[in-house]
RNA sequence: GCUGAUGUAGCUCAGCUGGUUAGAGCGCACGACUCAUAAUCGUGAGGUCGGAAGUUCAAGUCUUCCCAUCAGCACCA
């Protein structure tokens, strides 16, 4: 098969607080196993993301603070970047809204949309704090229900007699923050994007996928159009975010969500850019060949089903006018959206207020980021909600990763090391068991590789964790350590069978645990990368710069597929792939649950 | 309230379009082995599939009702 061109678009997270478990194992390694996949496979893979700058969250935290949004969301994006860094999230690109390009982008899609008749205005009645000097959601007003009189209705709803309201019927609007902050009524004029426009289109896009789309997904979307679509609002009165390029509009902003999830596009602009070919982007967006994957959490699938989807059909030939290699091929959409459930923390649903949650920074501090990285893929919320536990952390390490995997290589490698002067035995001929376990593992790079083809991961990581169990059952029944006393030959040849094994396996272990892979890639003598680099890096525009995460795929020579391992090779020392995990770590871990959290410096 | 989803061995989960004695890993028990971070390997004991009724020659797998948990219900992205 010729490679492919996969584009992987990951969410954006907001840079209002640190990266935690939860974004991890709902979009984060999700992508990155697949993005690591397809480049072992020797595809063209565009990854890309970028911190969300804009939207009341970060406006919200900095006015908690004392400071400005700008300062927020830098100080978080620098952290994202190191953290994700850390844990080997493979991003081609992960940059940030506040950029001139994703700016400029956001705006000529807004314009293109007006031009062609998706955008329509109308006026809003919404509630306008003085003191906060904005207006308030629905959700943070409180009230007199209009019907009931109950004096605690929420904006959107009175559950006393639960009844659906507009905000604006409430007697005594409030903030439910401060009740002494009166809010007024006032008018306001807004754009709406129509999506109502976009039902047939929408309908035709979301049959056309629905036979290879995780069927939550596919449900949900369905329903979600055939409940009706309504115009959205796009424009919002606040001061942070994209300017709405139109005169007389100088005081509002594109709403965030606009701006927001188009990024998977505006990044991909600024990487070509980035890398001095301006249009190399437009091999993913209009190439009907490639396929865009949109990896989220399923609090994002409309959005990410639907409504981005709208977008793209509403500004189909942008930029595109007349390419001489792509004019006449339409915008691309995503081709599938695996949208993960929910990760929940020792049986209790996530929540930064009560820090019950897991953040990504302290983890690393404390554990390898493929320890991290394995249990969490072994327990990837793909069909259903799932539930991180620090015992379930600990089994799933010292049991199946040590256990199986890791002890798997080190006594191999440890055997081979020390009785066999440091190199892969040269076998003579090999018996037809140590051809079957040698076949056994090749024969996983099909099997994995279609599950990982499929996006399904934990199945993937199933079958590559049973294939190392095989491995092991096979090395006991041989006993090389047996046959040294009395007949080398035979020993020679089942631990060059053993080394080829863990020559295959390292590569279907490597988009899951890349770091381990690549320790066993050098134990094994290689030379190398099997992956490129992550870097920092910072890029310079006409009025500012930015910082980025940026892979550098220039080395890696890692290839899914099979072994060719020649004896003879020179190993190295081998040392122990992965570090045992103390029971301790259980209680200790859970007194950081619900209690306050110190933001430590990233090292 | 409406819509959707989930409820399978002690634990974490598989079971596609209904079909032989319901599967895996972990944990547990017993045994083997000792190259290995007491890791590995083998054997075994554990579920009648949330509850009730129904359709069918046949249901964990379809229908209805009930119970429990969760999510969405539009301006929170």
């Amino acid at each position: 098969m010729s490679a492919q061109y996969i584009h992987v678009s990951v969410a954006w997270p907001y840079a209002n607080g640190d990266l935690h478990i939860g974004h991890l194992a709902g979009a984060y390694l999700p992508a990155d196993i697949f993005a690591r996949y397809h480049r072992l496979r020797g595809d063209h893979v565009l990854m890309v993301s970028g911190s969300d700058s804009h939207g009341t969250p970060i406006t919200v935290e900095a006015d908690k603070r004392g400071t400005t949004p700008l300062a927020i969301f830098e100080h978080y994006h620098e952290r994202f970047l190191q953290t994700q860094r850390k844990i080997g999230v493979s991003y081609d690109l992960f940059t940030h809204t506040d950029t001139e390009n994703h700016h400029q982008v956001a705006q000529d899609i807004f314009i293109t949309l007006l031009e062609r008749g998706h955008l329509y205005k109308e006026k809003q009645t919404l509630l306008y704090s003085e003191s906060e000097k904005r207006f308030l959601p629905d959700r943070y007003v409180e009230g007199t229900c209009y019907i009931c009189k109950y004096p605690y209705a929420r904006g959107d709803q009175c559950e006393n007699c639960g009844n659906l309201m507009d905000a604006i019927q409430l007697i005594d609007p409030h903030s439910r923050n401060n009740p002494d902050d009166k809010l007024i009524p006032r008018e306001s004029e807004h754009y709406f994007l129509d999506l109502g426009g976009f039902t047939e289109q929408i309908l035709a896009y979301l049959a056309a996928h629905e036979h290879h789309w995780r069927p939550n997904v596919s449900t949900f979307s369905q329903n979600f159009v055939k409940d009706g679509l309504r115009g959205r609002p796009i424009t919002r009165d606040i001061d942070w975010g994209v300017r709405v390029p139109l005169e007389g509009w100088e005081d509002k902003r594109l709403y965030v969500w606009f701006d927001a999830v188009m990024g998977y596009f505006t990044a991909s602009i600024e990487w070509a850019r980035n890398i001095g070919k301006p249009d190399e982007w437009k091999k993913w967006w209009y190439n009907p060949d490639a396929k865009i994957y949109n990896f989220i959490g399923k609090d994002n699938i409309p959005f990410h089903t639907i409504i981005w989807q709208a977008e793209l059909l509403g500004i189909d030939g942008i930029y595109n006018d007349d390419d001489p290699v792509y004019g006449d091929i339409p915008l691309q959409l995503p081709y599938d959206v695996p949208a993960n459930e929910f990760m929940n923390i020792e049986g209790q649903q996530f929540s930064t207020s009560r820090n019950w949650a897991v953040w990504l920074p302290d983890l690393l501090e404390r554990y390898q980021a493929d320890a991290l990285r394995f249990y969490v893929a072994r327990t990837f919320p793909e069909r259903q909600d799932s539930d991180f536990s620090w015992e379930g952390f600990l089994a799933r390490v010292n049991n199946e990763l040590l256990a199986a995997w890791g002890n798997l290589v080190n006594r191999m490698l440890g055997f081979a090391f020390k009785r066999f002067d440091g190199a892969v035995p040269a076998p003579d001929e090999l018996t037809a068991a140590d051809r079957e376990i040698i076949a056994a593992t090749e024969a996983g790079f099909d099997s994995v590789g279609a599950l990982l083809e499929q996006v399904r991961l934990k199945e993937a990581l199933e079958e590559t964790l049973s294939l190392a169990r095989d491995v092991n059952a096979w090395l006991n029944e041989r006993e090389p350590w047996q046959s040294i006393k009395s007949d080398r030959a035979d020993a020679a040849r089942s631990v060059y069978a053993a080394l080829r094994c863990i020559d295959n396996l390292k590569i279907l272990f490597a988009p899951f645990t890349p770091f381990s892979s690549q320790k066993v890639h050098e134990m094994l003598g290689y030379e190398g990368q099997l992956f490129g680099e992550l870097n920092i890096e910072k890029y310079n525009e006409e009025t500012r710069d930015h910082l980025a995460l940026v892979y550098d795929g220039g080395k890696a020579i890692g290839e899914w597929k099979a072994s060719n391992l020649q004896p003879g090779q020179a190993l190295r020392q081998p040392s122990p792939l992965f570090t045992k995990l103390d029971p301790e770590i259980v209680e200790q871990e859970r007194q950081y649950l619900g209690n306050e959290r110190v933001e430590r410096e990233i090292v």
